[in-house]
DNA sequence: TTGAAAAAAGTACGATCGTTCGGTATATTT
DNA sequence: AAATATACCGAACGATCGTACTTTTTTCAA
């Protein structure tokens, strides 16, 4: 429900109904809508961790983690139709409206953009990308590519999305390998 | 209000509050909220136009009206603080909500994607992109850090979000220009 | 100056919103 | 056995929502 109508419109009552239950009862769950909506970005982050970076940990480090990583992310905006990943819907709807909310969505902005900034600096490290490598430039670009797949696939209904994605990563890292014939 | 709040929670009572007039008063040039929210985004299109499109058709073709067509884009996320660029906004709240305004939308973003599309298949008609460019792929690619700036300059109010981009946009440049030397 | 048209205001409607309160079962603990 | 905690409910609250009707005010050309 928050993914469709956004957590504003996450209605206690609707949520009740879908539920089976009176808007009471639930309510006495969490108390304010607001403590509702922290538990729905809590509840949606645990479940990102499991899904998206957990299983890409048990990759190889480096290039094929990166892109396990990435291919979990498609996979995850996949899962969660209809709607859509719940969190870039929540980060377009709170990007100005201060509040704890938006502190939370912002630190686990952060954290998700430093899941990526590790994954990169690891392969710097290894020697996969160059030494050079500005970390925190490419993990942006990868985010934005992880933006556009995302409206591409969900407004724009175009099913070529998972391959542009796929193929704008490829370019990304092809630039940021080491020159080793150069 | 639209982009703070989103289409949904820009109600007609604060907005006539705002305007100084009564509710009636307001509605009555509308005829409905949803009549309102479409008047809204074809107000921010035009401006769109205006602001980003039109200016850049007045460089040079190519790398030059590619680069101008950008770097008003990302004047114009700037521009309409706070709350981000409406479209931004509403693209990702309609994203799952069937009707005319989320149709609406669809077009105006596939014309957005047309228009870069248009200025990359001119630079590579001029010989100044690789003659089998993915004009498409380009154009997603592009689309992709423009969101990504967005969210970084809101979201996380990074100071970096526009060199950011900046850098992004070289770099697809530099993989799509024509291999003069190679 | 007058009279039609448009714009704005006033009032009220049913619905839904988040929230509070009081009551009733069903467990759990003392 | 008594006391406590938990879960859920129905009813009601003040507020706000979009919308509909009616009336007043403003605008502007004949």
């Amino acid at each position: 429900m928050a993914s469709i109508h956004g957590l504003a419109g996450l209605s206690i009552g609707r949520l009740a109904g879908r539920l089976g239950m009176s808007k009471s009862g639930l309510f006495g769950h969490f108390g304010s809508k607001q403590a509702l909506q922290h538990a729905v970005l809590e509840e949606v982050c645990e479940r990102f961790v499991v899904q998206v970076i957990q299983p890409a940990l048990t990759a190889a480090t480096g290039e094929a983690r990166l892109r396990t990583l990435f291919e979990n992310w498609l996979a995850w905006d996949s899962d969660v139709r209809p709607g859509g990943c719940p969190l870039t819907a929540a980060a377009n709807e709170l990007d100005c409206q201060p509040g704890p909310l938006r502190d939370y969505i912002v630190s686990q902005q952060r954290d998700w953009l430093n899941c990526i900034g590790r994954i990169l600096k690891k392969a710097v490290k290894d020697g996969q990308f160059r030494s050079d490598l500005d970390v925190e430039q490419v993990a942006f670009e990868i985010h934005g590519v992880g933006l556009a797949h995302h409206l591409t696939a969900y407004l724009l209904s175009d099913a070529k999305a998972r391959q542009r994605a796929l193929t704008a990563l490829e370019r990304i890292i092809e630039q940021a390998r080491s020159p080793s014939i150069h």
